[in-house]
DNA sequence: TATGTTAGTGAGTACTTACTTACAAGAGAG
DNA sequence: CTCTCTTGTAAGTAAGTACTCACTAACATA
């Protein structure tokens, strides 16, 4: 028996690995066998400390959701000017991503949104929320006349959750060949050039 | 023993099958129990057809790249003027989602990426061609002034997928409560509308 | 130093997984 | 109608799967 450590510190130790696996292996393929073997402990070890392993997925749960909320509050604390609190907003979530690179595959696996109808609700809560910052941050430019009037702010939320998205998987299944935060901010950039530079022009729908 | 049926048309059924389950408990889930069932045929009759699990795989890799190299090329044998042929592209990516929902999850999912390196390569490859599709219309736009000169096309393209690939997910998880091909439409020609009225104007990044 | 609690183990449980083997029955060709 | 190949099944297999149980060694405190 080597170390043995306090409950606490072994649960997010527990916790910390399964990200890592999450991320090498699919959220939907890691057994608790890979995570004890990952943490060193024996797959026994791991009950003791989570009674099944939907409780380990929920602590999971929590912990992202604890992260993504703190990176979000940490911006909306700060008074900035709209554009650079949608700024922001957007950055801290590639770099939520970059830090944990499972965090995507994991909101939307089956293991979180199928099996455990609970926490499901809370995931999709959660993402709503950061929608409705984006929305909110929008509304506040259009009011400054920093956006097209007639560029509906929650559609320009939809392209930048999905430029989001889309690069997050771009950059995952490509082997991670470029620099997340920094093509993010750049395309991030790029999109809200083309929102501002409408600004007055009629938005045209074939 | 019910219905005995030739081999082809039966390895097709199992395909079919499998795309159905795939959506509904998840690519990385499926067993070969479950497929089986859904056919109705005992497991060991899926061995028959296809010698192993990665073989199944292999062969829903082969008819989706099929299906999609068909409705692209179905695009691209028209001779459209090339915001037409775009919107045709990507039009037509939203359908095939609409009409196999465990598409985009089954493109990104382990099953096909990680088990099986040949076919990821494959995937990987005909992702990229839709790419290539977008970026080469995108640059006859350009050269017909319809987009602004200071968007890059490969940016324009990141957004044009990023925008599939975000709203499917969305119209997934959210229990698809909006038609996804007229959306999805509806949210390409607010983008295009984007892309082509800021043309003359200066990209600022900050 | 003695004692109760806690974190860990080793060897199980019942069940599921992909895959196999021996055999039976449908159907097309003669 | 018969023969034969093909498509199917029933009943396995070995290797996982989540999870349990009896037990032990480390730790905190008295």
């Amino acid at each position: 028996m080597k170390a043995r450590k306090p409950a606490a510190d072994r649960k997010s130790e527990i916790v910390t690995a399964l990200l890592v696996l999450a991320d090498r292996i699919g959220p939907d393929r890691l057994t608790t066998n890979d995570v004890a073997q990952q943490v060193g402990l024996t797959q026994a070890a791991i009950f003791r400390h989570f009674p099944t392993k939907a409780d380990l997925w929920a602590a999971v749960g929590d912990t992202l959701t604890n992260r993504l909320t703190q990176s979000w509050d940490a911006v909306l604390g700060d008074t900035l000017p709209p554009r650079e609190r949608l700024r922001g907003l957007v950055i801290a979530q590639f770099s939520q991503i970059a830090a944990c690179p499972a965090l995507p595959s994991i909101l939307h696996s089956r293991e979180l949104n199928v099996d455990n109808p609970a926490l499901r609700n809370a995931v999709q809560g959660l993402l709503m929320r950061f929608q409705t910052h984006l929305i909110d941050t929008l509304k506040d430019m259009a009011r400054a006349g920093e956006i097209a009037e007639n560029l509906p702010p929650e559609d320009a939320a939809v392209f930048l959750t999905s430029l989001i998205q889309g690069l997050a998987i771009r950059w995952s299944l490509g082997a991670r060949t470029f620099d997340l935060v920094t093509e993010g901010t750049r395309l991030l950039d790029v999109q809200l050039s083309l929102f501002s530079s409408a600004s007055g022009r009629e938005i045209h729908t074939s």
